[in-house]
DNA sequence: CTGAAAGCGCTTACAG
DNA sequence: CTGAAAGCGCTTACAG
């Protein structure tokens, strides 16, 4: 391996000498700096990362955990967190925890180990064991997408209560009064929330939330499709709209839909949360959308701002607004009459 | 921050000793141990993975470079990389390249820098130059997806020629002649053998490839979309089957065939490489499967054998089959006339 | 079974 | 403008 002092004896200065011109720092002769440069050249010469952040004391890495990386919602995210880092000089190591809080402790625990400079997580539990864990050692982190109730940190996340309360309304708009959900599980907040403002809308229009058309499943496309023929077994009379707790929910239950003859809008309406990739033909799904690019462009921005000292005032939550997208995948109840 | 020493000074041995019980090495009495154990559990300590690395000259982290995390295909890649990794007791830093030459470099030279202890990437050019420079600084490296021709390294890839060959072939058998093929860019090893394969099967039909009813775009959504209404504004007459080069690439062009108010597999047949995700309603796509958790887990077996240095013989290539998986979205050729 | 010394590759703090 | 000494937090190699 070549080293610092390999390049110093090369040039004929001490490894210091060599360290200024690779860090720019100090003062240094135009001719000494361009004697270091070719050294370093003709030997190929590039500094050992490991060895410099044991004396920064700065890895200039954050970690991203996220809660399910083949979800395209994430993958978004993750280009918002790497455009702000890379523009920050910050590398990010992104894992994946599949909602699995034994996986998301090993993370942590791992890179705490090796010095990550920040960290921008998801929260499984609402438990605040492992945002202590992280403050206790003095590192810096941003909760991601889901609040963090009684606990003094930075968020930033999505109105999903919100986003909720609109579309539902815009499903009662339409007439429908028989609105399932399919929620994901109620352990996490966003799901909590999503349950929130589905009732809260129905309440404000004297329907009182029946528990026959709620369901609780996974923020997954088999779970979704698992819902639907659940719920169709279930529920007499069936619901006239379907709202579906997030995308990978909404694809697994158009899938069952399809499997049991139901046509959308005609013979029931359904939204959702963001949308879904790689679709064939026009879109058609009416939902509301997060701004992930955003979420993770904010998220990672603070966290930096964090690392460099440079963070305003105490923890806050921001949330960043969701849209009504309004296509074809909702019809009018009395037209199916 | 809490060190090796205050766990020393709190069990009142000297720091080698803590490293022993640490890294389970050399004899420790059982009281020693303990005593050390309880320290390190008051104290919350654990270990600095960085001036281990430093120590011990390796990182346990290996390196993944893709072409695009946005493609379903290497987030199933991911996945049997991350499994055969964890078991063999390493991490994984993810990166995206967006088939950009100059982000691929970029993070070559940086992982280099953090010692980085192997390398599993998908080039962008032929070009040796990028595996010379990570060979010499002996650092292990396994090539993924596509064939580095005249370097003599390891290469995990599918059989893409065969695939195009056999899918080509069992349009032919339907009856078709006029089939028209959505390629990747062509700097691209697979687009390549794809390309080979499609003309093979032509020519052993006794069929000419028609330049016409060749376009060459990019392995992205858009570009399928693009190619497509190039493709039927310029020849005359139309195609009658289409082979997408890969499932990104046919997403876009099926949209764009939807557009254009034409029918699969009725007005048109549609075959690609590889799944669509999400895709609602029951699957329909003929196509050719490769195994990316199968190439990603054995390439990442190759690749830590070679780091535990137990990697048995010279550099090979692995090949793994491909499957034709023939669904609806081909019609044979007289049904429509 | 335990420890003092030296060193991994770099940079801080001081001296000149 | 340049360098010798010390140290980041850990472990190897040697000694006892």
């Amino acid at each position: 391996m070549t080293t610092i002092r390999d390049v110093a004896k090369r040039a004929g200065v001490a490894p210091i000498t060599v360290s200024r011109v690779i860090n720019n720092a100090g003062y240094i002769s135009d001719e000494t700096r361009e004697r270091v440069e070719a050294a370093i050249k003709e030997l190929h010469y590039i500094p050992n990362a490991i060895s410099q952040s044991l004396r920064f004391k700065k890895t200039n890495t954050i970690a991203l955990i996220v809660s399910d990386i083949t979800n395209p919602f994430w993958t978004t995210v993750t280009r918002g967190v790497e455009d702000a880092s890379s523009e920050g000089g910050m590398s990010v190591i992104l894992c994946n925890t599949d909602e699995q809080q034994d996986k998301l402790e090993g993370y942590v625990k791992l890179l705490l180990q090796r010095q990550t400079d920040g960290f921008l997580f998801v929260p499984i539990s609402s438990d605040a064991g492992l945002v202590n864990r992280i403050r206790r050692r003095d590192v810096p982190l941003v909760v991601l997408d889901r609040p963090l109730p009684g606990v003094d940190v930075d968020v930033v996340r999505s109105d999903s209560e919100g986003g909720a309360h609109i579309i539902t309304r815009y499903l009662l708009e339409l007439g429908h009064r028989r609105i399932a959900l399919l929620t994901g599980p109620l352990t996490i907040a966003t799901s909590r929330q999503r349950l929130t403002g589905y009732q809260r809308a129905l309440i404000e229009s004297g329907i009182m939330p029946n528990p026959d058309l709620m369901i609780e499943g996974h923020f997954k496309q088999e779970s979704g499709y698992n819902m639907v023929h659940a719920l169709f077994e279930r529920t007499i009379p069936p619901p006239t709209a379907l709202f579906a707790g997030n995308n990978l929910i909404a694809v697994g239950a158009m899938q069952a839909l399809h499997e049991r003859g139901l046509h959308i809008p005609d013979d029931i309406s359904v939204v959702t949360f963001d949308d879904v990739p790689f679709f064939i033909g026009k879109p058609f799904l009416t939902l509301v959308t997060q701004s992930p690019y955003e979420l993770g462009w904010q998220a990672a921005k603070r966290l930096i701002d964090h690392i460099n000292g440079t963070a305003d005032g105490a923890p806050r939550e921001i949330v960043l607004p969701v849209e009504l997208i309004v296509r074809s995948s909702c019809a009018p109840l009395h037209a199916r009459d």
